[in-house]
DNA sequence: GTATAATATAAGCGATCATTTATATAAAAA
DNA sequence: TTTTTATATAAATGATCGCTTATATTATAC
């Protein structure tokens, strides 16, 4: 696998709000589920899912301690790295990022349709 | 827009092996649409649809001469930022890596079957 | 044992993404 | 002007992702 590919794997892992809701969160300390739950709002099904995805793509590691399961970063480099990145995307505008970038919604066709010869 | 919005789509951009190589090539130097195609052995319409993809969240910025159309990063902190990146993935497993993550595809379903009580 | 609480998994759905094929634009050359 | 080269866009398609609802597992309490 070369790095390129582990790269596109860390970032699609990367590419969710609620993931890096819960990244951010477990960053201060290690949280169980049910505090997860509660801190994002999210349903539990929901959480254990992104846990189980963050946990397989080794950013976090679990212990269980009785019935709950405490969930901490693996790597306390990713902060510094979610950090740089924040940087170089708060120099960004947010008009542009806004934009739709890919296959256009049916509502945009229209604004995208060339004029006619 | 939050920051854990802009990341988001600072990491959906990054999250395609195609469009990482291409930074990769133009962040040497910059580089023209033609270039980019020989080099990664894309087809062309895709590798414009990858440029427009970065030039929108500016990642890219694109300069005419002549025919060709010149492509070079906006911010080469995006360098530094890859390379630790680079550093926090190697770290990860192959075989983990390469779990399949998310809803699985019909083959897979069997695997994930628990043993009925 | 049964009941309850905490967490994990399964299956299906809707939306979005990457890609292909075909066509359009734009600049230079003939 | 016509042709050629370089690049961009359009439309359609298949695959994957995130989410929901329902159910299973695991551990404690009774």
């Amino acid at each position: 696998m070369t790095g390129v590919q582990k790269l596109q794997i860390c970032f699609q892992t990367l590419a969710d709000v609620n993931r890096l809701r819960i990244i951010k969160f477990i960053g201060e300390q290690e949280r169980s589920v049910s505090e997860i739950v509660n801190e994002t709002g999210l349903s539990q099904p929901l959480v254990s899912f992104h846990l189980r995805t963050l946990r397989n793509r080794q950013f976090l590691e679990a212990n269980r301690q009785g019935p709950f399961i405490y969930y901490k970063l693996k790597d306390k480099k990713l902060l510094d790295a979610l950090g740089l990145f924040l940087e170089i995307s708060s120099s960004i505008s947010n008009e542009t990022l806004q934009e739709p970038m890919f296959c256009c919604p049916p509502f945009w066709k229209k604004q995208f349709k060339h004029k006619k010869q």
